[in-house]
DNA sequence: CTAACTGTACCATCACTAATAGTACACGCG
DNA sequence: CGCGTGTACTATTAGTGATGGTACAGTTAG
């Protein structure tokens, strides 16, 4: 369910919130759906602990769980998060557009690409 | 004509890299211009020399500047490379495209943000 | 030639972060 | 009670970014 890529520069407990992220925006984990324990995620993935409690944390931190003391961590359901994570890849495209049209490239050119998709 | 910033979490080396990058894809630097000299431009940051030099062997390795020894670094104008920073963009921007709409936001909502611009 | 400027190559050090290892404690459930 | 949860520590290791300093080699202007 969640791989650790070892050739990624980004350390391993930003993949696990990115991986984590992903899942729940586009629905492949249910709200309140309980997430990994802790120690069976690390154990799962041959890592430490901490690294797995640190993304989870994170990602308490930034919504996307709820914790339960002696119970688990489980999917919040918040749907607002969708929008923003909307905002911030509409932000991330429009930069690398302007970028891209500075350098040369047309709109056209770009807008078909996109059409191809 | 390069600026740090300090709030960005990348390393100052790397922003340097893509400053300088920015500036001679966008031909503000044209090829056989000569870049600042390495103790001169860390004196303008206030920051070690060898910082400034690992952010230019960084762009030498990536084509963008050469190296005369005992006179400076000199832009490249290698036209390739515009070609290969547009392919990057691309990439880069079809990737979050995808994510985009993945999660529920539509084609012609997105091109009509494009288009805006 | 000399002086002042270029780049380059080191080395040592400090600070910070990622990750590991281990221990301990508190809560919930059967 | 026993087991599995999360949580909170501390200590340690490894890697990287950045600094400070020294030294050497090539170019150029005086």
């Amino acid at each position: 369910m969640i791989m650790i890529d070892y050739k990624d520069t980004r350390p391993i407990y930003e993949q696990i919130v990115e991986r984590f992220k992903i899942l729940i925006l586009k629905g492949a984990m249910q709200a309140d759906e309980q997430m990994p324990s802790v120690r069976g995620l690390a154990m799962e993935l041959s890592i430490n602990p901490n690294t797995i409690q640190k993304a989870y944390a994170e990602l308490e931190r930034q919504g996307f769980i709820y914790t339960v003391k002696g119970r688990g961590n489980f999917v919040s359901g918040d749907s607002s998060l969708i929008d923003k994570r909307k905002k911030e890849c509409v932000g991330k495209i429009l930069l690398l557009v302007s970028e891209v049209l500075e350098i040369g490239m047309s709109k056209a050119e770009l807008i078909h690409e996109i059409e191809m998709l």
